[in-house]
DNA sequence: CAACTTGTTGCGAACAGTTCTCATTTGCAT
DNA sequence: ATGCAAATGAGAACTGTTCGCAACAAGTTG
């Protein structure tokens, strides 16, 4: 399943920059601040490690609107949705017991097996809401 | 907020196009199967007429996990969701009051306006289950 | 600590999907 | 029929992402 891995200061580095950052990110927004910040690393390796630190679950991933990959460190462990700010990016966790029975319960009634769900909420939190 | 539209067969054939299509489809595909159909539409007149489908809410649109836009003319007139086979395409339309109420309450709940949510169910059909 | 093996990196090129530019065409109101 | 703005098509341009590969370096071995 998981083949070896060495532990490179870009790796770490990734990780920790995605920690600080508030929402949700691109590996381009990354790969800024990084560099940004001083560092060499290149953006392919930002791509690479964020893919790897999602695929190890130690972070989630969302598609924007717009088409882009965006990560997260998340608090939550386990399985759990997002409401995202559309404006500031801002982000909360959900539980969401309602949904992952109703999306068990549909699929098994139409005979679907292998069932996955996409359940993001898109908002504008109140402080941006202030703003505009 | 709609403004002036012309009728153009263009328009109309990849309405038709759609229509015929069986689950969801993007523009590059369904440009190629107007144009293996002798049509000569253009590849930008396919993504113009499918953005403006969609927006006047006669298709509806998701994203794939690749990061295509998919696009399907629907029976169900008004919101809903989708159950989506990975394996065949097959799709069906499912109302989801439980999850609209969830939404609503938890974007409230966190100070929210302008909920948006995106729902989609992915699994695999009875069908192509024994396939496999 | 040196030699070695092999995962990893950084760069630019290559890709995929989508949008833009703009000269030309065409719907349609007059 | 005439005129004008909307729409089209071809290709260039853009965006986000992956690839290819030579150089590099983590971690193992002796
Ligand atoms: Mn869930
Ligand atoms: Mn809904
Ligand atoms: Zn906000
Ligand atoms: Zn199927």
């Amino acid at each position: 399943m998981t083949r070896p891995q060495r532990n490179t200061w870009q790796r770490e580095a990734v990780r920790a920059a995605l920690a600080e950052a508030h929402g949700f990110v691109g590996a381009q927004r990354l790969h800024e601040t990084l560099r940004a910040q001083g560092s060499t690393i290149g953006l392919a390796t930002v791509y690479r490690s964020l893919a790897a630190l999602a695929e190890a679950g130690e972070a989630d991933s969302l598609q924007s609107p717009e088409g882009e990959n965006l990560f997260r460190s998340c608090a939550t462990r386990g399985h759990h949705h997002h409401l995202i700010c559309r404006g500031c990016g801002d982000t909360r966790e959900l539980e969401a017991r309602v949904v992952e029975d109703w999306a068990a319960r549909v699929g098994a009634e139409h005979g679907f097996s292998e069932i996955e769900h996409v359940v993001d909420l898109f908002g504008l939190c109140a402080r941006c809401r202030e703003v505009a």
